[in-house]
DNA sequence: AGATGTCTGTCGCGGCGGCGACATAATGCT
DNA sequence: AGCATTATGTCGCCGCCGCGACAGACATCT
């Protein structure tokens, strides 16, 4: 696991369902894999399709989404090294959710559904460590609604580069974000317009708050974080 | 578990957890559970504290919410008979990340986390019905997610009342809410104020689409899937 | 180099809906 | 019953931001 899947936490990460597994255990989870390339921009599968395997990321970026009925794209997580996706629901029949998309060249291990749950039940520590991990995205995503239904595009873009950058409360120096983003993906994220994200980028640029090194997004954390409290404590 | 329960899927419920557990393991679950009284808008855990226990509702209902620095106050989950809810997360030091309320009067099951770790250790099956049904709120999350972030407040409004009604995409006829909601219970759900609640509310009475028994919602789900439908073709 | 597609930047109109400010009704408490 | 609290109803202002419409910048391919 990079840098990059630490940064996205706590904002959509979530996905390390084998962190904390013992030698032993994973090397049990490895006589099941199969790895698989992905090229940029494929889809690895939609939402209507059966869920039939978990994957895990063993290199590149993935991204996560929904689409509604008229076109529009929600962006729910984008996942990097390390991170785990497909259902978590080991019934039959059951189809995917969302769709998954390759968001760079990625190299993917796949295990068949059927085989994780076998694990899972010779091995009830690893199912506690999953339902940890679950447990935690669900609190997670209750903080993730709470953004979207509170605060106004300036919050969310802020907040959103400041979880990107892995810096959400602790204040440190500067720091990357580590993917080529379009205005567009974030747009997605934070449930606005294209338009308006670049308006509101070129803003935080003039404020010194982020600035551009070729594709990646440099970020001052305290600078930022200061004027999100800020802003915070002027409405109430 | 009562009609309310049902209700609310595939909204907001979710916490299902022990369905479809064998006698034995239901009773295994038995000796452990210790019953207590709640009185309504009692607050039964907040979001600072450290979650001890898991509970399992018998009566009544309990509101899940988030509050954000500004006062406001997030619904994420109403819960009722049947249900289960806590931290999913079987480690030390854990707090809750919102808080929990007595919507009315209730009669709650508190499990010790520590006992419901033991069993699951001993009853693999248990700890996979587990994260099935959490596997299933988190594709569920992200379903509601998009309504927020995709619909305006009529189309939000309408989602639910069909939610509530149980009724979300089967079109039966018209049932009813069994539960006191305030307007600004309803706001909290979806992400609005309080006025708006109210005018809209009455603009679905108008037209038809709900009327009130008592303080009890009845929603005309036909009429009112219909007119949903419609107005997201309209936007396409 | 030209051509094509993708991404970024800017402006203005217009609408949704937040919010303050009441007024009135219902409900609960003692 | 009488008072306090909480819930509902209505109106209007105004600000945020979606969205169409372009115009440039940049990348990629042949």
């Amino acid at each position: 696991m990079d840098g990059w899947a630490k940064l996205i936490e706590p904002y959509l990460k979530n996905f390390h369902i084998f962190e904390g597994l013992s030698c032993d255990e994973a090397r049990k989870l490895g006589h099941m894999v199969i790895d698989k390339h992905f090229k940029a921009k494929v889809i690895i599968f939609s939402a209507d399709e059966k869920a039939e395997y978990v994957y895990l990321i063993r290199e590149g970026h993935v991204k996560l989404y929904r689409q509604t009925e008229d076109g529009r794209e929600n962006i729910i997580a984008i996942l990097g090294p390390g991170d785990v996706f497909g259902e978590f629901v080991f019934a039959e029949e059951v189809c995917h959710s969302m769709f998954a998309e390759a968001f760079e060249n990625s190299l993917l291990c796949i295990l068949p559904r059927k085989n994780v749950l076998k694990l899972l039940l010779d091995e009830p520590a690893i199912a506690l460590t999953i339902i940890n991990n679950i447990g935690k995205r669900l609190s997670q995503t209750a903080y993730f609604i709470e953004n979207l239904s509170t605060y106004d595009l300036t919050l969310r873009l802020g907040k959103l580069l400041l979880l990107l950058a892995g810096e959400y409360g602790s204040k440190t120096d500067a720091s990357k974000i580590k993917i080529r983003l379009t205005h567009q993906d974030i747009a997605n994220m934070i449930a606005t317009s294209r338009q308006t994200v670049t308006t509101l980028i070129n803003q935080f640029k003039e404020l010194g708050f982020i600035r551009y090194e070729g594709r990646e997004i440099i970020v001052n954390c305290p600078l930022l974080s200061d004027f999100i409290e800020k802003k915070q404590q002027a409405k109430s």
